[in-house]
RNA sequence: CGGGGUGUGGUGUAACGGCUAACAUGCUCGUUUUGGGUACGAGUGACUCCGGGUUCGAAUCCCGGCUCCCCGACCA
């Protein structure tokens, strides 16, 4: 798109109310907009990237069996009741609301019950079994001190599959594979070398469940990893027995600070039952179905990305979610090099490649500091230097590598590779 | 929810209890400039968070509330 078309700007100086180097480098390059403590609207550009996000998660639940919904955001407190998760003594956290005729509805935070009940109506044999339906939506949490920019929202942006399995054993395999995909999603994102699946405390669930952290300085989880094997521990579990059973030495392990990016759960019957929810086995008889869940913060990870990728000029996207591949520069007055320019812009862009162009009548130092702040991984820049260095010069923006090459090839460079 | 801090044009800052609340940036217009936020000029933009109080006089002091930030607790 043409940056002159944005309606979002980009500004010098982060607001003294945010503290968080997300928050600030998001909010500077125009990404988010503060509404209240814990809440921001997400602009084009953040909409980008989640979008981007959920399209790398989408590929990998389909690709497991998630089959995605999309539920509602208000809930009936009814399943709730059963399972004695509607009360505020029990989840202080709810947002609730009515309607004009005074039912009590919430504002959803997560959807086992909901969709608990609603499988009763789809799941009655051994036949309607496995089933994993997924979400991709905002929920809602009432926390008492939201923090951290977008890391920790009172609204935000999340995947919630849930699995309905006959078994244990049929869950077992669900839960490895659906582990195996997290890995993989956190690999595509670009966050795969400091990411690390922990084994955390299983709630009143289970024994353990498992979490995906992300090493990172501002986080609020403390893992040990263990190098050799690369397991992980949150500091939840981290203790003798736990250690014994992992068969982990404890002076081995290596202490960080993280963001949990991810988690998974056995929920056993913990719902089903009091739901409700039960199907005919092949012997005939009743049997709760055994449930796990599988949640992931999509924008808790834009802001994570934006935390331990950026640099001290700006946001450092990895490609594979940055809004565009391309940055797309010009400079001067010169309508020539202008033209040439524009002409690269519809190129790239009927090549499938998604570009911004900076089109703005500005001086080379905004446009360049924009760019950096802006984090696309390649610049491009068409300029009268450019053309006497070869033609087109591109810039990554990690490394910062520079290379000159004929305008006739930029289109081959990013489609080839 | 406990503790600490904070609140002044869109943004970042300044202002002893005392003149029309100042500066920078942004934005508009003009000239200039085009490889790291170019320079100059003219404009625009504020019930100083809200409500009380003290005082001849409050952005400034006092009380209450709210907001946001930080520490802690909490976090299916």
């Amino acid at each position: 798109m043409k940056q002159s078309q944005l309606f979002t700007k980009t500004r010098k100086e982060a607001p003294t109310d945010e503290a968080s180097k997300n928050a600030q480098l998001l909010i500077r390059a125009g990404y988010i907009h503060k509404v209240f403590a814990g809440g921001y609207t997400f602009l084009p550009l953040a909409v980008r990237v989640l979008d981007n996000i959920a399209a790398i998660i989408r590929d990998e639940m389909n690709a497991i069996g998630g089959q995605e919904m999309q539920s509602t955001a208000l809930q009936s407190k009814e399943p709730w009741i059963l399972t004695n998760r509607w009360d505020d003594d029990v989840v202080d956290n709810w947002f609730k609301t009515q309607l004009k005729n005074d039912t009590e509805l919430g504002l959803a935070f997560t959807h086992e019950e909901p969709m608990a009940l609603m499988m009763k109506n789809f799941i009655s044999s051994y036949k309607d079994l496995p089933a994993y339906p997924y979400d991709i939506r905002s929920v809602f949490r009432n926390e008492a001190r939201a923090k951290s920019g977008v890391m920790r929202g009172r609204e935000f942006y999340w995947k919630a599959l849930y699995s309905f399995s006959q078994n244990e054993e049929e869950h077992a395999v669900f839960y490895e594979k659906a582990a195996h995909a997290y890995t993989r999603i956190f690999e595509r994102i670009g966050l795969g070398d400091t990411t690390y699946k922990t084994f955390a405390s299983g709630g009143t669930f289970s024994k353990y469940s498992h979490e995906f952290q992300t090493i990172c300085d501002s986080g609020e989880d403390t893992i040990y990893i263990d190098e050799k094997t690369g397991i992980a521990i949150n500091k939840e579990v981290h203790n003798d027995e736990v250690l014994a059973e992992l068969g982990i030495e404890k002076n081995t392990l290596i202490e960080k600070k993280a963001v949990e990016v991810g988690n998974i759960f056995s929920l056993a019957d913990k719902f089903s039952e009091p739901i409700g929810l039960t199907y005919t086995s092949e012997q005939g008889k009743p049997q709760n179905v055994f449930m796990g869940s599988y949640g992931i913060g999509i924008s808790r990870l834009m802001g994570v990305v934006v935390e331990t990728m950026s640099d001290e000029k700006g946001i450092v996207w990895p490609e594979e979610i940055s809004p565009f591949t391309i940055h797309l520069l010009t400079f001067g007055k010169n309508e020539n090099i202008f033209r040439e320019a524009e002409n690269l812009y519809h190129d790239l862009k009927n090549a499938g490649i998604e570009v911004l162009f900076d089109d703005r009548d500005l001086g080379p130092g905004q446009k360049l500091n924009d760019a950096d702040l802006m984090g696309m991984p390649y610049r491009v820049v068409v300029s009268e230097k450019s053309v006497e260095n070869g033609g087109v010069e591109i810039t990554k923006r990690d490394s910062g590598d520079v290379e000159y090459i004929d305008q006739n090839r930029v289109v081959a460079y990013f489609t080839e590779g």
